[in-house]
RNA sequence: GCCCGAGUGGCGGAAUGGUAGACGCAGCGGAUUCAAAAUCCGCCGGUAGCAAUACCGUGGGGGUUCGAGUCCCCCCUCGGGCACCA
């Protein structure tokens, strides 16, 4: 009997699926399909344990899928452009393209030997020119139906390098290269007109039953659907013509307790003023060295600039309000203006008491017993919407009303006394694609003097990039490239330049899923192809991608359809998702002469009685708790290194096992081992029983088979609701069972042959093996998935737990249907009960048929 | 700062509002062995107790319920996202 030998057994079995082409997925009407899609990889150089855990869990229910005689298409993929190759290309020389082919082909040697039921056929990188090419051709579809504008936008600039920055190159408001203080610059960029979909996209969330319930509400919040009030101040001796400031606001039933108007930096008047007044250009200036995130913004200091102009309060013109130029209003939402009301906003209160500015509660709690109003130093009072509050200062509807009345009767009250109307506006703003860099699908468009922006020709598409450039310099090489630069215009044949910005790489990501149904489409898709393989049945990915990933996925779907590139019923294109979590591990680190950390790689730590070694050295390490796995930390297990020492099938099955798939799992040696062993002991098991030959009892027999359809149900079940981990559990316990039987070989073989097939989503190999040794047909990958035989699942007898005030003190052993009467009859009669009624009666006696009693004394 | 999650033994975790700790790891004890590895069997939340058993226990504090890890409110800690990282 051989021994469990993984890397004897997991080559022969891929080299069996490669020769059957057990994984090319087959367009077969005959057939339901079933499209299971991981997001694919960015071509970083090396796959890492995350990649396991994901492509695992895809390939775990690609295999089931099949074969429960689904058609499964279960492809892969590269999200090749992006900043990464052209850092790489700056730092040591060479192309994007060859640093991210190359990254390619390692990832995929390595990622072979993990037996994924992957339809190799289908590849592509998002940087081939053919994918780029149905883009770019996508793009000029786009531009006609009028989906894509121009417009200015801010972009992060650094002043030294004279190159724009992406958010996570600007560290501390500087950037990551020169150092030097980052500004807010205006460039024209290209925009999808994705917020003329908003309310469709918002209201649709409400249709993706499959999705989690938080990533929905994260959509929700980020599209931001809100009603209120836009209205005017009409300015005390405006300047220029600017009589009045337009405002938005959410809470017009704070109207009253307005105590300041605050407008952008970039507001219109702001940047008058700026251009006569130094004082104003120097608080522009200093207010425009940040960054553009929402979240730097929101972090920084709230600076405020009182212009000394004034405006008139719309329900009290005697009332005049001073008008700030505040550093965290961005012109880029609502007007470019708010009024603020201290009492109910925590930031305005701080800046009005920053510049002591008044403060003015309009509601307060209906029972204010404990409030601090913040006139008198409290917080800002800022209850749910929801909530019924006291308007002390309302001016229209009840003095008691929640929030949400509150504002419906501002509005109306305004709207009927001409100051204003109500409104609804989205949070979420178009989707700018423009970006100054090389390393991305060229925007088809060619700029002329005479005949202004004209798109290419589709026949002279892919507009590719070129090859000789060179990234010794800062910006971006295609600005400074004369013969790629330079062609004649499209439509008069004039000398022209074209467009050097390329497109953001969520672009390439927005369509890929669609692409895989038809990748040697001469179109962007095949309507054939799409109408069978859409949707994606079960996508699988990080939670990091809840918003904007899916949601630009989301609108590139209906912006496909709009031009022809999918059916209407795949405006949704992810019928299911599954967001997993990441795997983590220790750190280990030392410090050096300076103490700073010195991280070190789990491969080199030894364990010793007094705790974690350098093994080089002898050193003590110190253990940080687990995080993310990342390069930085060196807290990195390489499944390359795992494949070898212990086989893929320990891997997938590890990374399964020990933690509820949407949770992190810690990776551990300890964890790896103890996978290990059991695949083994598995294997050792089921060699036995095949060699085995013995009469059992016919008890043990049925014992056995109960055993075993119980455990096509409970595998079968935690498959289909994503619980891996469960499912592995039942697997552990079927096994044990099966060790301890006393049954003949017929049912063990039985048994033995079952449990092969149940673990071979998760250990492929090893399940081919087991079902070979036990003359199983052809391939277990392939074989129809066993079904429960529901007149085994039955249990005759039940053991319901008896509680005394709701804390269990005795069992009770009834017939499964033993009526509720015979049950309360033997539960007066159970020992502890008696003691504990101690002659008298229960105040209530509960009974839940097949679950519980509770005895309430 | 804003939005969204997660916190259960020494560790990973299980548990349609119904016996908290399934299953696994580590640990301890035993069998086998010349010995070890491997394997097999048993024990394994805390406190008290020889024991039977009792009390405590799901990040902290309140609440709803016959009954709360699970539902509601407040708080703490950690993680994800915040529109040019992918």
């Amino acid at each position: 009997m051989s021994r469990y030998d993984a890397s004897d057994i997991e080559p022969k079995w891929q080299a069996a699926w490669e020769q059957a082409g057990s994984f090319l997925a087959r367009r077969d009407e005959s057939k339901p399909k079933y499209y299971v899609l991981e997001m694919f990889p960015y071509p970083s150089g090396r796959i890492h344990m995350g990649h396991v855990r994901n492509y695992t869990m895809g390939d775990v229910i690609a295999r089931y899928k099949a074969s429960c005689g689904f058609s499964v298409l279960h492809p892969m993929g590269w999200d090749a452009f992006g900043m990464p190759a052209e850092n790489a290309a700056m730092a040591s020389g060479g192309h994007p393209k060859d640093w991210t082919y190359d990254n390619i082909a390692t990832m995929k040697q390595q990622m072979k030997p993990l037996g994924l039921s992957i339809d190799w056929s289908r590849e592509f990188a998002t940087c081939d020119p053919e994918y780029y090419g149905q883009q770019q051709s996508m793009f000029l579809d786009f531009m006609e139906k009028g989906l894509v504008y121009r417009k200015a936008a801010t972009v992060n600039w650094d002043p030294v390098d004279m190159t724009v920055l992406a958010n996570e190159q600007v560290i501390d408001g500087k950037g990551w290269r020169s150092g030097a203080p980052v500004e807010r610059r205006e460039l024209t960029q290209w925009f999808f007109h994705i917020s003329d979909f908003a309310e469709e996209l918002l209201e649709a969330i409400d249709g993706l039953d499959d999705w989690p319930e938080k990533v929905k509400v994260m959509q929700r919040n980020w599209i931001g659907k809100s009603r209120g009030l836009q209205f005017s101040f009409s300015m005390v001796d405006g300047p220029h013509g600017h009589d009045r400031i337009e405002v938005y606001t959410t809470r017009p039933d704070t109207l009253m307790g307005a105590s300041f108007v605050g407008i952008s930096p970039d507001h219109p008047l702001a940047k008058m003023l700026e251009r006569e007044r130094d004082d104003v250009a120097a608080f522009n200036a200093k207010a425009r060295q940040m960054g553009t995130s929402e979240e730097e913004l929101e972090r920084a200091e709230k600076l405020g600039f009182d212009t000394g102009l004034t405006v008139r309060h719309p329900f009290d013109t005697s009332w005049e309000l001073p008008v700030y130029i505040a550093n965290f209003i961005l012109m880029d939402y609502g007007t470019g203006a708010i009024f603020g009301c201290p009492a109910h906003d925590q930031r305005d209160l701080d800046f009005a008491r920053k510049y002591e500015l008044p403060v003015i509660s309009t509601y307060a709690p209906r029972d204010d017993e404990g409030h601090v109003l913040p006139e008198s130093g409290g917080d800002a009072y800022v209850p749910p919407k929801s909530e019924k509050v006291h308007y002390v200062k309302g001016f229209a509807g009840d003095a008691m009303q929640t929030g949400e009345e509150g504002i419906d009767s501002a509005i109306a009250f305004c709207e009927a006394n001409g100051v204003g109307q109500g409104v609804t506006k989205f949070r979420l703003r178009d989707w700018g694609l423009s970006r100054q860099r090389f390393w991305g699908a060229p925007i088809p468009v060619v700029h002329c003097d005479d005949c202004g922006v004209v798109p290419e020709k589709k026949e002279n598409l892919p507009v590719e990039l070129p090859y000789d450039v060179s990234f010794d310099i800062p910006g971006n090489p295609l600005d400074r490239h004369p013969t790629w630069r330079d062609v004649p215009c499209p439509a008069c044949g004039k000398p022209a330049k074209r467009e050097t910005d390329t497109m953001d790489t969520f672009v390439d990501s927005s369509w890929y899923f669609a692409r895989f149904t038809a990748p040697n489409a001469a179109t962007p898709t095949d309507p054939e192809e799409a109408a069978y393989w859409m949707n994606v049945d079960q996508y699988i990915g990080g939670i990091e991608h809840a918003i904007l990933h899916l949601l630009y996925s989301r609108f590139y779907a209906r912006a496909m359809h709009i031009c022809g590139h999918l059916p209407a019923s795949a405006i949704e294109p992810f019928n299911a998702l599954f967001t997993q979590g990441m795997v983590t591990h220790e750190i280990y680190v030392t410090r050096d002469e300076k103490d700073r950390p010195v991280y070190h790689l789990p491969e080199h730590i030894e364990w010793t009685e007094s705790g974690a070694r350098l093994g080089a050295t002898g050193e003590p390490v110190e253990v940080i708790p687990s995080a993310k796995m990342s390069k930085s930390k060196k807290n990195v297990v390489d499944p390359e290194t795992i494949i070898r020492d212990y086989g893929a099938d320990t891997a997938r099955w590890f990374v399964l096992s020990d933690s509820p798939p949407e949770r992190d799992v810690e990776w551990t040696a300890a964890g790896a081992d103890a996978a290990y062993k059991h695949l083994a002991r598995v294997h050792r098991i089921i060699a036995e029983i095949a060699e085995s030959s013995d009469d059992g009892s016919k008890e043990a027999d049925i014992e056995l088979t109960r055993a075993m359809h119980r455990a096509i149900q409970d595998v079968t079940m935690g498959i289909e609701s994503f619980g891996f981990n469960a499912a592995i559990a039942k697997l552990y316990a079927f096994t044990n069972t099966l060790q301890k039987s006393k049954a003949g070989t017929d049912a063990k073989r039985e048994a033995a042959r079952i449990l092969a097939q149940l673990m071979s989503p998760m250990t492929p190999h090893l399940s081919e093996e087991c079902w070979r040794l036990l003359g199983g047909e052809g391939l277990v990958t392939g074989a129809p998935w066993p079904v429960a035989d529901e007149s085994m699942l039955v249990e005759d007898t039940v053991t319901l737990p008896i509680q005394i005030n709701g804390k269990r003190k005795s069992e009770l052993t009834v017939a499964k249907d033993l009526a509720k009467e015979e049950v309360e009859k033997l539960v007066l009669a159970d020992n502890a009960v008696v003691k504990a009624l101690d002659g008298g009666a229960p105040k209530k006696l509960i009974v839940v048929p097949g679950r519980i009693v509770n005895v309430v004394l």
